[in-house]
DNA sequence: GTGCGCATTGCAATCGATTGCATAGAGTTT
DNA sequence: AAACTCTATGCAATCGATTGCAATGCGCAC
């Protein structure tokens, strides 16, 4: 080997500077071309340079600057995951079920090597979204509902921007979505509790929400089907809050006294209706059945556990990822997803309490 | 299918490609540099010229590269949030009250103009953090539980890398870490629980995590100084994971039928340990308190409102970030923070119910 | 008419990594 | 020994925006 005679140079970026290239090449004595080619592995440089400078690196803990990259390569490969919420009432964030949605799609980035940035926007400036892409700052959107934005959604689409939209599908959409089958799923919760003898619900959501609006339907028409009316009392307007839940149930149940079943559009609000149930002394099962939405983790352990309509959370992130991939890889938007929906019966809607 | 013409606006660069600021500053017939002080408000142009950028700017939807931007001015507004997750258990990304961290942190980001990446990393790989700052992805990491790995984060400090991390503040701990304060928690549910009436208690929980440990430590201290102590049979080791909450719950009462109170180390693990009670048919509270841990928005919502040990979710998210952005100011790292900690009574510890 | 000051604007270097092309040098062939 | 290969490496342009300094042009004073 060599003599031991040179002085090695001094750590060059001992002065709080950040490791770069430069310094390593000027370590290794070579330029920072061969630098670059020896830790992208690249056949050219000889192995043995490209051993040591590689060794080189990991002692200096040396990484590539992915910002230079990235300005250089023009990909990017950060994805943006937006969750909207509305100024008004602080709606969204604290739903357990966006929660299994995001870990959900953090799985699913990370196992294709993207990032993922995460942010809460007012829905009202859903125009900020775009500025995200148009910064360069993110390849693609991933929006967590639509909300009462359909149209600025196709507005987005139409400008081009790589978006995917979890929610529902609507007539008149340019934009993609992967969504639960809402129609079908409000149709079970009727058709379950009108087979366990019940009649006289309670709709808890807000319609103004379009995923809301179909399970809503679904569940008027599953009822009709079975000769069951839901008067305009009978139902009541609520954002996705738990608190809501609970107040807008008190005075359900004081509207109607006599009712013997909830359906509730997530699970959320399920679980705050069997308190306020409870706070007016009924019984869950026995005197009224209560069905959420979603099937979050919690729903299985909640006191009675919950019976509610799965949305297939793990495969909700893979599609939607699969889905905005494909628009980055230039491919035609896929047409939007639905999802397999079921009816997860458990002992808060049974009229005979498991033993 | 159908006519896949793409109403595009006619502009210079409509190749599909990205609007840069050449091509605005060939529409409005200026330089680039002359753009770009535009767009900044600089002084230096005159306000119709500027005034005129502007405009053009927002009519082609054009917004400034801030990759490019990133890398002229060598400053980052991103902030890695690390959740990281046992390989073995696959545990942490479910419990509610990482939700509420997450929410409160994006909020305090965003309040500052950050952005946050979010990331789940395997606890056993957590050097690749330093990656996501020496590669320049990432200002700084706030990383939420220090788990089992108090020495890599040690190291990770001594190399200077911007780091916070929620937890407990160990003896030898050269990084910054904001969390509440395990013991006095720990504590107060005792007290609670001996002014109960309570004598046999049970505790669930992972003492390996520091967090639990200091909950453990406060609670077994005071129950000493009432007298009551805890042997090995009374406690059981077990992940935040509703399942596992359940199983070591059943454990629990068969090895000890007389128990009377439950102390969890989570309030997921409460809420599942709730469940297990129900199905042994022991009543929550009359013949079994139980006491959680987080305070999460459901705990006041399930059946029985659960008693919980509060931890300042909103504080914490702000004190979390401000400790990290005072490191990347290079004042001197601030020393940890123990935040404030109340115990919440609710009814799921009460020995006579609430009317 | 010449010179000076001021308001605007443009030029060119820079941030850090990548890559097409050029080149040094060792080895081989004729 | 000249010509030619082939391997390993370096040079310099490039990605898109920013900024110190130079330059332009106009108004105004002498």
């Amino acid at each position: 080997m060599g003599k031991p005679g040179k002085p090695r140079p001094v750590t060059p970026a001992d002065s709080g500077r950040r490791m770069q290239m430069a310094d390593l090449a000027r370590l290794a004595g070579v330029s920072t071309s061969t630098v670059s080619r020896a830790l992208s592995g690249s056949e050219l440089i000889n192995p043995e340079t490209r051993e040591r400078i590689q060794t080189l690196a990991r002692k200096f803990n040396y990484t590539i600057n992915s910002v230079a990259t990235g300005l250089r390569s023009g990909v990017q490969r950060t994805i943006a995951v937006i969750v909207p919420f509305e100024k008004a009432s602080r709606q969204s964030f604290a739903d357990p079920f966006l929660h299994g949605m995001i870990g959900s799609l953090a799985d699913a980035l990370t196992e294709r090597g993207y990032e993922m940035l995460l942010s809460r926007i007012d829905a009202d400036q859903l125009d900020t979204v775009a500025a995200l892409i148009d910064s360069g700052r993110a390849a693609g959107v991933i929006l967590i509902g639509q909300w009462r934005h359909h149209d600025q959604l196709n507005a987005m689409a139409a400008r081009g921007l790589p978006l995917v939209v979890w929610g529902a599908h609507l007539p008149h959409q340019d934009y993609c979505t992967v969504g639960g089958d809402n129609v079908r799923g409000g149709r079970l919760v009727a058709e379950h509790l009108l087979a366990q003898g019940r009649r006289r619900m309670v709709f808890l959501g807000d319609c103004g929400l379009p995923e809301v609006a179909q399970r809503y339907r679904g569940f008027t028409a599953g009822l009709r089907a079975g000769g069951v009316g839901l008067p305009a009392q009978q139902r009541k307007t609520v954002p996705f809050l738990a608190e809501s839940g609970r107040k807008a149930m008190l005075a359900l149940i004081d509207a109607n006294p006599a009712l013997d079943a909830v359906f509730a559009s997530s699970d959320l609000l399920a679980m705050a209706a069997v308190g306020a149930l409870r706070e007016r002394q009924r019984q869950v099962p026995a005197d009224v059945a209560v069905v959420g939405y979603d099937d979050v983790e919690l729903a299985a352990h909640f006191n009675p556990p919950l019976s509610t309509v799965r949305q297939p959370i793990h495969e909700a992130g893979t599609a939607l990822v699969d889905a905005l991939l494909m628009m980055l890889n230039g491919k035609p938007a896929p047409a939007s997803a639905l999802l397999e929906t079921r009816l997860i019966v458990r002992e808060s809607s049974q009229s005979t309490p498991a033993p």
